[in-house]
DNA sequence: CCTTAATCCTGGAAGC
DNA sequence: TGCTTCCAGGATTAAG
């Protein structure tokens, strides 16, 4: 679900809520979501939020005493905070109730509830994910997760700079969507904003990677960055159900110009054209015949 | 190297 | 109304 602009939604709206706050509890509820050790301590259990960090897709966040938990949303991931303030009538997700000790669905949990940490007496942090194609990894500390997990990202898409995607799209031989959506290339594109971002630039997502000048690079990388922060100005994509730590959606979808557009005519002045669509680099992908011509 | 397909899952939408 | 099929914001793996 979640690309750049709707985890760093995610990770500002979570950071105004539990920074600084303690952690008085871990609950796991299916412990499979989480890689790594899945001790109440590794989970941050006693420590307080120091930072709530973002690279490319994924999240981190790191205990004042140095314990760090990465989060991936995956696709149908999301992280919610939940205060008793909010609803004082709803029990704790803390309580558990008799009945539900012995069921399957644990007590008044919403489904697919897998993580819960409980921080002071009215706030909590749930986190949900339907197709577990997320997950969380506990790490010792940041460093680690920097020299394992996150050293197998690129350099992430806001702060990539035209040298390095330049050089980086001129190493490989795949056209520009397969390049673009790889994680290892740049961080934190997906298939939406890679199809938005090469209708804006005018290219064919099969154009070659490699055919990309240094000073085409530098156009594409002022490109992303304005449309991945124009895209978190708005809150994000809401195509179904993404919203943020504070259950708000996004209204960049209404901004999109040919993801989701197949069949539609093409919203440049003067073209109309239909956008077609069709499966490249193993993903649905949608772009403009007369703006992206393939060279 | 490159590409495609299958895989991990659930749930919503569309089709009959 | 129900049942079936397809599809989805991600990412890895194996096969060709």
């Amino acid at each position: 679900m979640p690309e750049l602009p709707e985890v760093e939604c995610v990770r500002l709206s979570l950071r105004r809520r539990v920074l600084g706050r303690r952690v008085s509890a871990v609950r796991v509820i299916r412990p499979g979501v989480v890689r790594g050790s899945v001790s109440p301590a590794a989970l941050l259990e006693g420590d307080r939020i120091d930072q709530v960090l973002r690279h490319g897709k994924q999240l981190a966040l790191v205990g004042q005493q140095g314990g760090c938990v990465c989060i991936h949303l995956g696709m149908s991931g999301q992280l919610c905070v939940l205060s008793q303030t909010d609803d004082p009538a709803s029990p704790s997700p803390f309580q558990r109730t008799n009945a539900a000790i012995s069921s399957t669905v644990p007590d008044n949990l919403p489904a697919h509830t897998h993580v819960l940490w409980r921080m002071g007496d009215n706030l909590a942090l749930r986190f949900t994910d339907p197709r577990r194609f997320g997950g969380l990894w506990t790490f010792a500390g940041l460093e680690d997760l920097h020299r394992s997990r996150w050293a197998e990202l690129g350099p992430d898409a806001l702060s990539v700079t035209p040298a390095a995607l330049h050089r980086h799209l001129a190493a490989t031989g795949r056209g520009l969507k397969a390049a673009l959506l790889d994680q290892r290339l740049v961080a934190g594109l997906g298939n939406i904003y890679v199809d938005e971002l090469l209708f804006g630039a005018g290219l064919h997502p099969l154009q070659g990677a490699d055919t990309i000048d240094r000073a085409q690079a530098g156009a594409l990388v002022r490109r992303m960055r304005t449309l991945l922060s124009g895209a978190i100005a708005r809150g994000g994509s809401t195509l179904r159900d993404y919203v943020d730590a504070e259950s708000r959606r996004g209204t960049q979808q209404d901004r999109h110009r040919v993801y989701g557009r197949a069949g539609k005519r093409c919203l440049r002045r003067g073209c109309g054209a239909v956008i077609q669509s069709g499966q490249i680099a193993g993903r649905t992908t949608a772009w403009c015949p007369v703006c992206q011509v393939l060279l």
